[in-house]
DNA sequence: CTCCTAATGTGTATCAAGTACATATTTTCA
DNA sequence: TGAAAATATGTACTTGATACACATTAGGAG
């Protein structure tokens, strides 16, 4: 055994390198957004023969030369072409058998966006938004990741204003309170989540009202804070 | 760019581990203990002269055929002979040069164990218990790794029945408490912790009552599961 | 033996946060 | 003009957290 922190010599970093650098590294993204009433999430299809036509999650291996959380940033960008926004980390997966071309850790991270906002550059392998509902199976261990992102996420969304990344600029009550049973999935009281919301500060009424609905309109809502990465 | 998750041939595999798999990764352990009324950590001596006379936590390089769960067990038990004890998954430490040897993600757990009650295998270079409140400057990124781990602890001490791990078989209230303001950092209303602490079933009381002291004895409690991992 | 000391052991009033729940209002559409 | 479908809002209740005071018990000193 050669304790890491403990390197005496060229020779044992060396010898150490040989034995135990055969670990990969890798970041995973779980990338969520919103549309059709439903929490989504970005995937691609899995190019491995082991996991023919499943989805997998947008991950890619660490550089020699960036942080960890710089590689989140870079997989998310090369994706989304999207820089800036809410990523976090959740939770390093580094089970032996996880990846069936050799041993890789992985780490992973989530972060939420607008989906109508944003051009996606869809230039890879099928790469598309899916319900998060809908995905049954995932390639690797992914669906485990996802959920493991999902279950950090539902703690943070009375914490942090994490679910207007979701939303587009203006939005009624109604569709914040829709996302937030989309994510939580439980039906909320309007009553009690409005007040729950606002005691938070973080909408800004813009005055303006829901057009070409069927009913009395509501007003519309932007976040307090517009810019701000969380 | 070789996405990890499209690896196609045993020569591109071959390829990416060549460029990509140049990065170590390792666990560092938290271990948390109690003595002298006070917080510790399980601390050794670092011996890069980068770090001469500091202290740095418990850590390994992961091995290829173990998971990262498996590695901090293994570290844990090494170094203290302990097995089976609660130890939980922190956070991914991954910032380019927080090892002056290379490039070195690190996975921290973190752990609680009762000092008293277990006889460490101190056969490492200084291996010693340190009082939390007293390592101003640790080796590599240390510091930051423990304070992430205490305050990770702290979010969980009233959820889960953690610091009894801490303390020996039997214990007055009053030692419970004082531990909790230990971990905590800050005083708590006596009467108002016992209700705390008395609705979440945690404690079983012994029947017997505190020897030797110079006042009115406390009730002894031990806690109600004794040998559940937690 | 008695008193003093220093702690244990307990209950209540208050405040904040969460939950359950009903009615009046506004717009569109027929 | 009236019906439909949603918005907008307040109050009683419960639960958990907090602030706070007094009677009780054992040891030790005299």
């Amino acid at each position: 055994m050669t304790p890491i922190h403990s390197f005496k010599s060229a020779a044992a970093e060396k010898r150490s390198h040989q034995s135990y650098f055969k670990i990969g590294l890798s970041v995973d993204c779980v990338i969520f957004g919103y549309a059709d009433k439903e929490l989504q999430v970005l995937v691609i299809k899995s190019d491995l023969k082991e996991f023919a036509g499943q989805w997998s999650l947008l991950g890619d291996l660490v550089r020699p030369e960036e942080d960890i959380d710089e590689a989140s940033y870079r997989v998310l960008e090369e994706r989304t072409g999207l820089k800036n926004v809410f990523l976090e980390q959740a939770q390093a997966f580094g089970e032996c058998d996880r990846h069936p071309s050799g041993r890789v850790v992985t780490i992973a991270y989530y972060s939420l966006i607008d989906i109508n906002n944003h051009k996606l550059q869809f230039n890879e392998n099928e790469l598309s938004w899916k319900p998060v509902r809908t995905l049954k199976k995932m390639a690797f261990d992914h669906r485990k990741i996802l959920d493991t992102c999902l279950q950090r996420l539902r703690e943070q969304v009375f914490e942090k204003p994490l679910l207007f990344n979701l939303l587009p600029g203006k939005f009624a009550l109604r569709d914040l309170q829709e996302l937030y049973e989309s994510v939580l999935g439980e039906p909320l009281d309007r009553r009690n989540f409005r007040k729950k919301i606002a005691v938070k500060e973080w909408l800004r009424d813009t005055g303006e009202l829901e057009r070409s609905v069927v009913h009395r309109p509501g007003r519309l809502y932007s976040r307090n804070q517009p810019g701000k990465r969380q």
